[in-house]
RNA sequence: UGGCCCGUAGCUCAGGUGGUUAGAGCGCACGCCUGAUAAGCGUGAGGUCGGCAGUUCGAGUCUGCCCGGGCCAACCA
């Protein structure tokens, strides 16, 4: 054994080795610093050194979604703006220009909505302020938020042009936008139609739900019959049949009725269709017990769903009734409307249609069907289309209640009866159709009943389902004449030349744009692009005219949108070719989507502006939310006006939950603000939870998962510190050619050239967690716990003229031009930091580098391979170690030197020419052939370690124990190779 | 309720076309080192692969059902 009692009197050697010296801090204080780097970048303006660099290079265009202009940003603004830095700054390092150009989406409800709150704060009234002041106020509102949002993105360290950036609402944007609606409209893809929405008469506007609260209120129901006209021996209800030839298989259905339910009596003249479920088991009953004038009276036979029948004539007061016979609802033609002749009108054919919406929980199994006053309604209205055509039946929705809650002449008979009055209390409608229907026995029953119902959130006086007047872009008319060049037809055959990342994606796109209805552009707001349309008011046609829609684009580009609603813009816009009296001027504003589908024409197309941008764009990358919303408006927008899709490829991710996978919602709490990561961690830790997490699902992110990163943060950071501290003592003139290096050095760079393959193709693939995992194995597993423990001792203590050392050195470059590269898209401040903490100069950042290249000569999977059984025996020999420190035989590997017995050739090939001790970091070893006793390793047979003391004196320099150490007479205390270094020191004068 | 998607160790993630005792890093426990030191090295313990049923000689991997979670289904973005 060594005699300890050396180690008091040891002389101290450090001040001789090459020590790691770094000012490099373990602690990063990146909440601190963050902010310095970002202003070093700004003044050397590097998203312009950018630009410059690359000028020459394939465009890559990652364009930008807009976020909306109101509020700070939230995770989700975080995850979807760092995913997008990550993939511009790798992509300029592959070799692409990639500019990033970010955006915002100005217009809309939510804006509209704060100014509105703002002046119910002051007592104002929003119908007392001209358009155009309440217009240039959300303006206002929206370019305060841009400059909020734009400093909180740029602080999570995203690169772009912040200074240009592009918004929905800038003048040559709203010109556009109004360009490419005029497209549409022009192309004859625009038309106008109707749809029910919510309307507060009180305050003759339209409401989103987000305006709509849900209040109790008493409504009328009442229970009426619809006279069953004819039925069908066949279920084909394309073929109606009266009862003269199929009166023998739909038993007793002539002169019955079907009897529907509803809490809206005013809808009944509105009413055009009864929806039924095929899943409901209907009956034919008959009425053979009530009171003398009873509506419901003996004799009188109704259709019902079984479930519900006895509550209905419970309701009706009947006291006696009989089940007959099944029903089929399906082989019932038609029915006639109860209000049959009234005002001679109501003489079309009321059709039944299997609804999903339809159960039987309540009323009467039926529903009635108005499709201008209901969602379901008008849905299985318009889904039924090409069924009711060919039936005969007229599919129009009909205007019944006007704005101001009055019958309108869609309503014979009943014209100046009102739904609801200007105080938002019950109109006389329900009572004139109760009175209408009784008079012509319809009635079944009536009651009342109270429900919720919605109301406005600012009067707080109910509203109404109302058809409204809508302009619609057609999803299947042939465009411009070309037959089966259908807007939908374009945008699923873009979908399946658009690359999908996820590749699940595809299809959830290609459902939604299969399955979706007209596209309905039109809103009744204030804030937002006006539809900029004339219609005739004789021939009721859109007005196409190039010139007038010119001037229309010229003075959007001049004044903005806001030149529509001055005095005077119908015939400014008209000119003398046209009389502005026989034109209706639209006031309708378009739907926010459109404004945003627009984007690639005015952004990615705008070549003065951007030029570093290209059509189409080579990205787009939102959250998997957006497949019902930018992806899907930007492809219908762009396969109407171009045809084809604006992007190759488009990315989701998801959304971020809290850490047990939960949404997070305020009320919850469980909310995580990046302001508040970043002030307590730094953004780099932000933008490492994205790296290393599977952004194409949803994220998590809480306490724990946050710290995991702060954790991981700091084995990448130290290995990076020692690096650069063993840099210190590197001269690119110490360089060691690929040839002069060991095989250790051979090894890292032919891990290292792997590493370059699979780390381009992971930035290729957006994949950062496969970076993240291959960097930080890499890192952890073969530089720290391998080649830098085992190269310490040539690093430390090897002499200044020693080739390992160099070579080691040559290799940590390697190493450290690499990684700070690969590393950079995702730390970008942390790479920054370590880059400048070699190369201070100025303009100097790791920000302008591309990926290195690295010489294919460095691959040899040869080597590679023998390598692996070098390790395996180097495991036996550290566990063989193990056991000895268990035992308390020994604390460093360097006490030992053990005798390692191979049986294998394999392994004994293998480490021919190669120190072994070395390797295993102990003083000495002896490698005996031939099978042994010992410690081994089940997965590495024929390998058998018997430990060892070391034998000699421990050198005071290196700390190694070896007989040598005491056989130099000038340094007696150290090993021969410390005291050659010792001596190389000194005549280098050090 | 419907469309799409997800559920593998405490955490983040690997686990082509089904095939031996399910892996990694981090964390944790224990030990070593004290010349990367609020660091470094080693060893170890952790998993009914959401649950149930089925197909199969064999399923984390295929099918069905169930449970849990998410996005979408707005004159919200």
């Amino acid at each position: 054994m060594t005699d300890t009692a050396a180690g008091a009197t040891e002389t101290d050697y450090s001040s001789t080795l090459f020590l790691p010296e770094t000012s490099f801090p373990m602690r990063a204080g990146l909440p601190q610093r963050e902010p310095d780097w970002l202003k070093r970048w700004e003044d050397m303006d590097i998203y312009a050194l950018q630009r410059e660099q690359a000028k020459d290079r394939p465009l890559f265009t990652l364009h930008d979604g807009p976020p909306y202009a109101n509020g700070n940003i939230h995770i989700g603004h975080a995850l979807n703006k760092t995913l997008k830095d990550m993939i511009s700054r790798s992509m300029q390092m592959l070799g692409f220009n990639a500019a990033y150009v970010p955006g915002w989406d100005c217009h809309g409800l939510p804006i509209e909505w704060k100014i509105e709150e703002q002046y119910r704060a002051k007592g104002k009234d929003k119908n007392d302020v001209p358009v155009v002041e309440f217009r240039q106020e959300c303006r206002t509102f929206a370019e305060a938020w841009v400059d909020i949002q734009r400093e909180e993105f740029k602080r999570l360290g995203v690169l772009g042009e912040w200074d240009n950036p592009y918004l929905t609402m800038s003048f040559d944007a709203e010109a556009q936008i109004a360009r490419e609606l005029m497209k549409v409209s022009t192309s004859g893809q625009l038309y106008r139609g109707s749809k029910p929405v919510m309307w507060s008469v009180v305050e003759r506007t339209a409401l989103a739900e987000a305006e709509i609260e849900y209040q109790d209120y008493e409504s009328d129901t009442i229970w009426v019959k619809f006279p069953v006209l004819g039925a069908s021996t066949s279920v084909d209800t394309s073929s109606p049949s009266g009862f003269a030839d199929a009166a023998t298989a739909i038993r007793g259905l002539e002169g019955a009725s079907v009897v529907i339910w509803t809490t809206t009596p005013w809808t009944i003249p509105a009413n055009r269709a009864i929806s039924y479920s095929s899943r409901i088991a209907y009956g034919l009953y008959e009425v053979t017990e009530a009171a003398e004038g009873n509506w419901a009276a003996v004799g009188e036979r109704y259709v019902l769903a079984d479930k519900l029948a006895s509550e209905v004539f419970a309701k009706a007061k009947v006291t006696g009734f009989n089940r007959l016979n099944d029903v089929d609802p399906a082989r019932i033609t038609a029915c006639a409307h109860p209000l049959r002749g009234l005002g001679d009108g109501y003489a079309f054919k009321v059709p039944l249609l299997d609804g999903e919406h339809v159960t039987d929980d309540a009323g009467t199994g039926f529903v009635h069907t108005a499709p201008g006053h209901g969602l379901d309604d008008f849905e299985i209205w318009m889904n039924s289309g090409q069924l009711l055509t060919k039936r005969g039946i007229d599919t129009s929705i009909p205007y019944v209640v006007g704005d101001d809650g009055f019958y309108t002449a869609d309503a014979p008979g009943l014209e100046g009866a009102r739904v609801i009055d200007d105080n938002g209390k019950k109109g006389d409608a329900n009572n004139r159709v109760i009175a209408a229907l009784a008079e012509r026995g319809a009635m079944v029953a009536r009651g009342r009943v109270k429900h919720q119902y919605p109301h406005s959130w600012r009067s707080k006086k109910p509203v109404i389902f109302r058809n409204t007047p809508q302009w619609f872009v057609y999803m299947d008319r042939d465009i411009e004449g070309a037959a089966g060049d259908t807007l939908r037809h374009r945008a699923l055959r873009a979908i399946d030349a658009t690359k999908f990342y996820p590749a699940a994606g595809q299809n959830r796109l290609r459902s939604m744009i299969a399955d979706r209805p007209d596209w309905v552009l039109s809103r009744q707001r204030a804030w937002g692009v006006p539809i900029t349309v004339f219609v005739n008011k004789s021939t009721n046609e859109i007005l196409k005219d190039e010139t007038v829609n010119h001037r229309i684009a010229q003075s959007f580009e001049e004044e903005g949108a806001d030149a529509w609603y001055k005095p005077g813009a119908a015939e400014r816009y008209l000119g003398d070719a046209y009389k502005a009296d026989d034109y209706e001027m639209v006031t309708d504003v378009l739907d926010v989507w459109f404004d945003s589908g627009t984007t690639h024409s005015w952004v990615l197309r705008n070549k003065q502006k951007w030029p570093h941008l290209k059509f189409p764009a080579s990205m787009y990358l939102e959250g998997s939310d957006q497949h019902r919303g930018w992806f899907h408006s930007s492809l219908l927008e762009s396969c109407a006006t171009n045809g084809h899709a604006p992007y190759d490829s488009v990315l989701t991710h998801g959304f971020t939950m809290d850490g047990e996978g939960r949404k997070m919602s305020k009320s919850l709490g469980n909310t995580v603000a990046p302001q508040d990561i970043i002030k307590q961690y730094g953004a780099d830790i932000l933008r490492l939870w994205v790296a290393s997490s599977d952004y194409s699902e949803d994220l998590r992110l809480g306490k724990e998962i946050i710290q995991t990163t702060v954790d991981s943060y700091r084995k990448l950071r130290n290995t990076l510190r020692w690096l650069l501290g063993n840099l210190a003592h590197y001269q690119p003139s110490d360089a060691v050619d690929f040839a002069d290096m060991p095989e250790l050095e051979h090894l890292i760079l032919h891990r290292l050239a792997q590493l370059d393959t699979q780390v381009r193709t992971a930035y290729k693939e957006y994949d950062y967690r496969r970076i993240v995992t291959l960097l930080t194995n890499f890192m952890n597993i073969e530089l720290s716990a391998f080649y830098f423990d085992i190269r310490k001792d040539a690093l430390y203590c090897d002499p200044i003229s020693s080739i390992k050392r160099k070579a080691s050195l040559t290799v940590l470059n390697h190493l450290f031009e690499c990684l700070t590269a690969w590393l950079a898209p995702i730390l970008v401040f942390t790479m920054e930091e370590v880059w400048l903490e070699r190369y201070p100069e100025e303009g100097s950042s790791v920000h302008l580098r591309l990926f290195p290249e690295v010489p294919a000569e460095w691959i040899n999977d040869d080597l590679a391979a023998k390598w692996q059984l070098i390790r395996a025996v180097r495991r036996v020999v550290t566990g063989a170690l193990e056991v000895e420190r268990r035992e308390k035989r020994i604390g460093s590997s360097l006490e030992a030197a053990p005798k390692v017995f191979i049986a294998d050739d394999r392994y004994l090939t293998a480490l021919k020419g190669h120190d072994l001790a070395e390797i295993a970091i102990t003083s000495d070893i002896e490698i005996v052939e031939g099978a042994g006793e010992g410690f081994t390793l089940d997965d590495v047979p024929g390998v058998s370690v018997v430990p060892a003391p070391a034998e000699g004196n421990r050198c005071a320099r290196s700390w190694k124990i070896l007989p040598e150490v005491g056989s130099d007479p000038e340094f007696p205390d150290v090993t021969l190779r410390d005291a050659q270094a010792l001596r190389e020191r000194a005549a280098a004068g050090l």
